[in-house]
DNA sequence: CTGTTAGCGCGTTCAG
DNA sequence: CTGAACGCGCTAACAG
């Protein structure tokens, strides 16, 4: 069980000073040539390796990216953190993932471990329960850039990475509308919730201005589940005004609405549309039936990941850019 | 645009010595109740945080798991990645994601990345290019544990956490020869890879004793994909004889044979039955006539968690245990 | 109970 | 071209 080698090991053997070797493992050119070759030679030969820590408490380099996420588990974040990840890596940045399970209490602690560790940034989308922001403010204090996706906080100050859920939500109402469809439902998240506030905002904003008197908003607060996909598709089926078009906010409650209704001898789409938010091809593929909304995931990782490295490179300048994409149905 | 404040900070402006402040703040009997207070009510107002840095320099704590799978964006590896994720932070570790695209060029670098970064220990499923195993082998040198999971590579010598692949796809070619099923096509990955190994040969294995002579074993060595179902599909159904039961390993690739039959008008599961590994929920309740060989991704991820602590707490021991985990059909 | 000193691994002065 | 000295933030050993 060997420890592991430093600079000062390979001083010590080559009885060259340590600094003249991190000069030479660095290839300065203040170092001569021969030296140089003989302590490169040497590292390599015992498998010397930077210790990045030593980097970092001296505060010339942070390599680590901090992504906290409701659930890694879920495509969309999943998808998020791989492009991140990618990206990260090529520019000789690890990542390290945190996951809230959308509890504000876990997620203040994981705030607390990402101050801890002195993260080089921040790309975060906040859980379900998140309604103040304190914690995420606190990140300025240590000068840990912070960029929002997706689920972000509007009362915070940082750059910002959105779907524009309200247009894209109107949108389909206002298809569903041409198509004949006159009693939509839009299954969504708590309005608490950026992300869910736009597309309930947005739903709302069409069904007015075309004049439609059905209007029901369902809000589904117990998490986004199949089971509770199928519990709100028996509800929703048992008033007397049913609905001919489900706007779904999850890709994961929709397969329950879908499966509810398949047992309910409910024809989709003959009886009623099916739209719902999601990015899984397996999905799309094996439901045909069910359109659906698309968010360009790549995209907001790319562009996520630039804002960050650009706060990183200029911590001063105060952006607070808001990148918003367009959704496409598919 | 503050700097962060350490325990200097707080020494200088409380004219006490640090190391009095560092054993206050870790609440060491040795000091003064009196002056903790003062220390501790200081700390807490300006926002003092240790620096995990300069513990991890001082080798006293490493708080950083790195797990490194194919793709982060994958069910199964997302799901490992969760669970893996919300242990490790009850035991304050963090976890760092390594992602090596199937490319076993990107894996030594990540490798190297992980030493560079001189984690606590690596949790690891091996790239599908992966037939050496020298970068893993490289880091003990480092002293850094690492336990393999579900791809793991069978020459080296450290703790592994499999699903018995062998045994559940010969438990299923033989369910499947029992209910009448006698051309049964096994849509696998690359044998050099001990998963897939495994299946081919829990297949062959079951064949052979049952003497079936329709012996297929079709291998998708370019990456499990929907469109790489459907080519497979459409070249297992060019040939005069025709399989009537389909094991497949792959849930992404399965869901283009699905489509692909249907597209052909080919009855699952009344002239093809179709049996294939996945873990997904959502495709499991949509598809319905596909069978679904389930591995126990959450207890997968505890095991490997938790052997890696084991090696984390007692290096030495050098355990190679093989937990091997039975699937399950659903 | 508190202060002093040293060192984790490294890079960057500043001298020579 | 190379060596000596210092410090990043923190803790442990030693001294008082």
């Amino acid at each position: 069980m060997t420890e592991r080698i430093t600079i000062k090991d390979i001083s010590k053997k080559l009885k060259i000073h340590h600094s003249t070797v991190s000069r030479a493992l660095r290839n300065s050119p203040q170092v001569k040539e021969e030296t140089k070759k003989r302590i490169v030679k040497y590292a390599k030969k015992h498998g010397y390796k930077v210790n990045m820590n030593a980097l970092k408490l001296r505060g010339t380099v942070k390599n680590v990216i901090a992504v906290i996420v409701p659930n890694i588990n879920h495509d969309f974040f999943a998808n998020i953190i791989s492009v991140i990840t990618d990206m990260a890596y090529s520019k000789d940045y690890i990542v390290s993932v945190f996951q809230t399970n959308e509890s504000i209490e876990l997620e203040k602690k994981v705030l607390d471990s990402v101050i801890h560790n002195n993260v080089a940034g921040v790309i975060a989308s906040v859980s379900m329960q998140t309604t103040t922001s304190d914690h995420y403010k606190n990140l300025k204090k240590y000068n840990i850039p912070l960029i929002m996706f997706d689920r972000v906080i509007d009362s915070i100050d940082v750059p910002k990475v959105e779907t524009d859920n309200y247009d894209i939500v109107a949108k389909v109402v206002k298809d569903l509308f041409q198509k004949g469809r006159d009693r939509i439902v839009h299954i969504s998240g708590s309005d608490k919730i950026s992300v869910f506030r736009n597309r309930i905002n947005g739903y709302q904003y069409m069904i007015k201005k075309l004049g439609i008197p059905y209007n029901n908003n369902y809000i589904a607060d117990n998490g986004f589940t199949i089971e509770e996909g199928k519990l709100a598709a028996k509800r929703l089926f048992e008033n007397k005004i049913q609905p001919n078009a489900i706007i779904c906010d999850s890709h994961l409650m929709v397969i329950g609405v879908f499966s509810q209704l398949k047992e309910m001898k409910i024809s989709v789409p003959d009886d009623v549309s099916i739209i719902s938010f999601g990015n899984n091809p397996s999905l799309s593929a094996l439901t045909p039936e069910i359109t659906y909304i698309v968010q360009p995931v790549t995209e907001i990782a790319i562009a996520s990941f630039d804002l960050l490295i650009e706060k990183i490179k200029q911590p001063d300048q105060s952006s607070n850019d808001k990148i918003i994409f367009k959704a496409m149905l598919n």
